[in-house]
DNA sequence: GAGAAGATCTCCT
DNA sequence: GGAGATCTTCTCA
């Protein structure tokens, strides 16, 4: 399995969002593997679009969205939950991509374990899930998912079937809204909303 | 230094 | 379908 190149995420943050569907998530945590296939991301961009951390320029937080694509942007929400995210374009030039479900592959024993359920359906079905479930959480914030070992995207060693994608507008945020840059694969039971 | 809001999840009804 | 949990981050004084 090899991590997908620096040029793959150093494009639109559009693109990249669109063509993550399908691909696969690899997780190596103490001895074990985990991998999940993307199956519903959101896009995220910078000035124009309100729904961004980096709506208002480079805070603390969010300068990784302004680094060359590639590594991995973790933040903390409500308290509770990790969100990761790939960043996405050129230097400077802000944006990352949401991982927001997986359709859980290998390592689902590991995963149920980390999550503390039985329940496959619930494993990886929204972002706060899928961080918990792969271990995901500060300490990878700021991996470069090119070169790291023990979290990067690859793709998918059988043949992958074809999907449609579906677009939607983005969930849980109050502005920005109006843009559909949510993306996910149409009648994917991991998805997680309809 | 204080106050408010947040790219969510779970439990309860 | 709705509220609470819970802590980080940003904004403003």
């Amino acid at each position: 399995m090899k991590a997908l190149p620096r040029r793959f995420y150093t494009r639109n943050t559009l693109i990249v969002a669109e063509e993550l569907l399908g691909k696969r998530l690899v997780r190596y945590i103490d001895g074990s593997e985990m991998i999940g296939r993307i199956v519903e991301v959101e896009a995220y961009g910078g000035s124009d679009d309100p729904g961004s951390h980096a709506c208002r320029g480079m805070t603390p937080r969010n300068q990784l969205m302004f680094r060359e694509g590639g590594f991995a942007y973790v933040y903390f929400i409500y308290g509770k939950h990790y969100c990761f995210n790939v960043v996405t374009e050129k230097r400077n030039v802000p944006g990352a991509v949401l991982i927001r479900a997986l359709e859980p592959i290998k390592g689902i024993e590991t995963m149920k374990r980390n999550r503390g359920i039985h329940s496959v359906l619930n494993l990886t079905n929204g972002p706060g899930k899928l961080a918990e479930a792969m271990k995901i959480t500060k300490k990878q914030n700021g991996l470069d998912l090119t070169k790291s070992k023990e979290l990067f995207i690859c793709e998918s060693e059988e043949k992958e079937e074809r999907f449609e994608i579906v677009s939607t507008r983005r969930i849980g945020i109050k502005v920005g809204v109006d843009k559909p840059w949510r993306l996910y694969i149409k009648n994917n039971k991991f998805v997680s909303r309809k």
